[in-house]
DNA sequence: TTTATAACCTACTAATCCGATAGGTTAATA
DNA sequence: TATTAACCTATCGGATTAGTAGGTTATAAA
């Protein structure tokens, strides 16, 4: 019996790897963070490296980080509803800081676009959600790892601001 | 025009916030874990617990754990044929753990049942896949912090086992 | 040897979200 | 007055998630 198991570990564990690497071949992976987020803070990067506080206009941006203008546009819009940019109408017009980008954390930025950076709602500190299935969070293996890593992260998206983010090159 | 910038951001701020604050009432708040790897973990924390090596029903954990059966049997299913589990047939069969819990990483686990930890593809160390938008990653300003994200995960999920997470109580 | 059990397998589904597209309106500049 | 660029509304295909349904196979007990 023990053989066994042995032997139906080795089997499956190659078949299972044969699997995942087709995976990752022809299937999609499946991000944490959406492409909305990312556009969102490239572009917020994008502005920050400009310097000056002249508009930037969504197309700029839009060529040369290869984001679709339409999407990125709303993307933006949502930046300047949130109060990470201010934004001017007609020609010379286009989108600018509103905030210095050391005082401009990766945290709220991601808050906003993304939503919860805890990877389970029953651990978001803005936006808890309890668990149907969970009738005590403290008896809930899962609940504790979460809040570690929901700590770690927040640790470091809280520590970088759009400062760090666009002074590499 | 700065005082107007002020004022747009003070009202866009506060319908923002009654926007996310609707979101957390009425929508569905996107979560990294899966219902899969959540349920996974708990049902691993469940036959862990037991301490003994006797097979455990898919049922018994179902019902404790308050998680459909069918789609239980499914994880468990895929937790075998990873190497996590054994099984037996028929009467007085079950799922048991073929490796003790102290050597059963929480990385390993949520790689098999979820895919990859980071957040983004183009800084996972088991399912990497470059962006299609990101001529260079050493330009992205997305890339380098993805990259402190995921290794702080890395380390809270390699340095919590199955036996710690099966002790909590 | 039959019967009950519980793992195993295959297929399908509703709901939901993501990323984008299309087409138009408003406001500011030249 | 014309152009520009932000702003707004609606819609969509493709993909995933979290199941459900209904059966088959292997094992243990009767």
């Amino acid at each position: 019996m023990v053989i066994s198991a042995d032997i139906g570990l080795f089997d499956f564990s190659v078949e299972n790897s044969i699997i995942n690497a087709k995976k990752s071949i022809f299937k999609y992976i499946r991000s944490m963070l959406s492409k909305k987020t990312k556009y969102g803070i490239k572009a917020l990067a994008f502005i920050a490296k400009k310097g000056d506080r002249k508009p930037v206009q969504t197309s700029e941006i839009s060529k040369s980080e290869n984001i679709s203008q339409k999407f990125l546009e709303s993307i933006l819009l949502e930046l300047r509803k949130s109060g990470f940019l201010g934004s001017k109408k007609g020609k010379g017009g286009g989108y600018y800081l509103i905030k210095e980008p050391e005082d401009i954390r990766m945290t709220s930025v991601i808050r906003v676009l993304e939503g919860p950076i805890a990877m389970v709602p029953c651990v978001s500190l803005n936006y808890y959600e309890k668990c149907d299935d969970c009738p005590s969070e403290e008896a809930c293996s899962v609940h504790s790892l979460m809040i570690q890593v929901r700590d770690s992260t927040l640790k470091v998206l809280g520590d970088n601001t759009l400062a760090d983010i666009s002074a590499k090159k």
